[in-house]
DNA sequence: ATTCTTACA
DNA sequence: TGTAAGGA
């Protein structure tokens, strides 16, 4: 044994999912898709690689996932224009419910603070109807 | 040696 | 769409 204390005997470890390490050569390997094609999807907004100091492109494990994604909708016959769009609705939809969620929750608190026994109501549109339902025939009579 | 952008046919 | 030039 010399003194190569650097050398990397550690073969569980592995970067963090974000952790941009990779250069373009080799998430090209990694995922069975050329180099130039993976330039062509950045350009198009597919993906968004890290750059070093030098500008090259340094991809994450989550970057690999993602371009495995991509191709799995390329292979699929979805042209780029589609992949971006989809892409966008996913991120939109996880938006979406992160919302809800945080409605919710701000509803729970809501509702207890106001006191208010809903335990029969079976859901929001239920109610919604019924109460409506009542004016409009209230209405209608009056 | 590799990667990057730009440009040209 | 592919390839070559030229810089980092």
């Amino acid at each position: 044994m010399t003194d190569r204390t650097d050398d990397r005997r550690h073969e569980g470890e592995r970067p963090a999912l974000s952790h941009a390490v990779y250069g373009i050569s080799v998430a090209s390997e990694l995922t069975d898709i050329p180099v130039q094609t993976l330039r062509l999807w950045e350009r198009q907004g597919l993906l968004a690689p890290q750059r070093s100091k030098g500008g090259t492109r340094r991809f994450s494990a989550d970057d690999i996932t993602l371009i495995r994604r991509i191709a799995a909708l390329v292979a699929d016959g979805v042209n780029l224009a589609g992949v971006a769009r989809i892409l966008d609705l996913r991120d939109a939809n996880e938006a979406l419910r992160d919302n809800n969620k945080a409605l919710q929750e701000d509803n729970d608190i809501l509702r207890s603070a106001a006191g208010y026994d809903f335990e029969e109501r079976q859901s929001v549109h239920s109610q919604r109807a019924r109460t409506d339902g009542t004016r409009n025939r209230a209405r209608q009579t009056g």
